[in-house]
DNA sequence: GGTAAATCCTAGTAAATTACTAGGAGATAA
DNA sequence: TTATCTCCTAGTAATTTACTAGGATTTACC
């Protein structure tokens, strides 16, 4: 029940983006320097948001990225899912009547992954981007040391 | 974010053995034949229950397992803590000083991970052994063919 | 037009983790 | 004495994770 790098930088490296984003695009190499990121891998990770539709991209000289969206529309749940893939405990929590077992409908486990899912569900959508930044600034973690963070 | 076969299959297993326990302990083997789970998989998986004070096991012929204490008394996330490990989705949401990183107060993301975290273990900490085994009852799960099922 | 600064795209890969299997030692009821 | 259990430690194939590597392409600016 870990969360994984990818979620873990990437929703790092997204709150970094919104809180220096203005007119010009933020460069990978900008979040990774601030983030102490590994450049190529961060790279990897914008590819996902910007595939879930949360960042635009600018390419070439001067170029990076950009939210694609209001800060206040986008939500913890939207990063991690972009970047975790689903966020369920265990496949079977969904409704989806293809990939769960038949049992499922009788299955008492079920109920408690569900339960687990829901509660993930409710708190990580709750949680949006504009928050965290305002709470950033708040904190002033601009000048935060980030070297060796692995969170 | 996912639960690993441990979790997902040692509830099982637990909801069986409480389901079937009586005077008598409950063998390894009959669980593991009714949940279509591996025998010497499911071994470790009772040592780790047993490690957590959550079972009782009697040696030799005509032996097995018996929870060690009240039904109402075990919530699930007792089961899952003694068999994943920590619940935290991000190791920094706990308090500990010392596996934390050091700029953890000014740190927005363990906020998200704190939140998180409060979530899941208010969900698995509400839902208790007795409530399930009631609904598997209810369900009448016992003749639920497992074959395959990997929840 | 050339160059530097960017994103984009695909592969490869060492290390860790997962999900088991295997082999036997020890305990106990019949 | 034997069959049925738990207990304990190792080993291991497969998968996943967390990167690194090598370019191709795009664009601003001189």
């Amino acid at each position: 029940m870990k969360l994984s790098t990818k979620g873990r930088y990437g929703l790092r490296a997204l709150i970094d983006l919104a809180q220096y984003s203005s007119e010009t695009p933020v460069s990978i190499t900008s979040i990774s320097a601030r983030q102490d990121l590994s450049e190529r891998y961060l790279e990897q990770l914008m590819a996902m948001l910007k595939k879930a539709g949360l960042v635009k991209s600018v390419r070439g000289a001067g170029g990076g990225y950009v939210l694609a969206k209001d800060m206040a529309a986008i939500s913890v749940g939207d990063v991690l899912r972009a970047l975790e893939g689903s966020l369920e405990p265990v496949e079977c929590a969904g409704l989806e009547p293809e990939g769960g077992c038949k049992a499922s409908d009788q299955c008492v486990t079920k109920y408690v992954w569900q339960r687990i899912n829901d509660s993930i569900s409710r708190t990580v959508d709750e949680i949006r981007l504009d928050q965290l930044v305002e709470e950033s600034r708040k904190k002033q973690c601009a000048g935060l040391d980030r070297t060796g963070c692995k969170n």
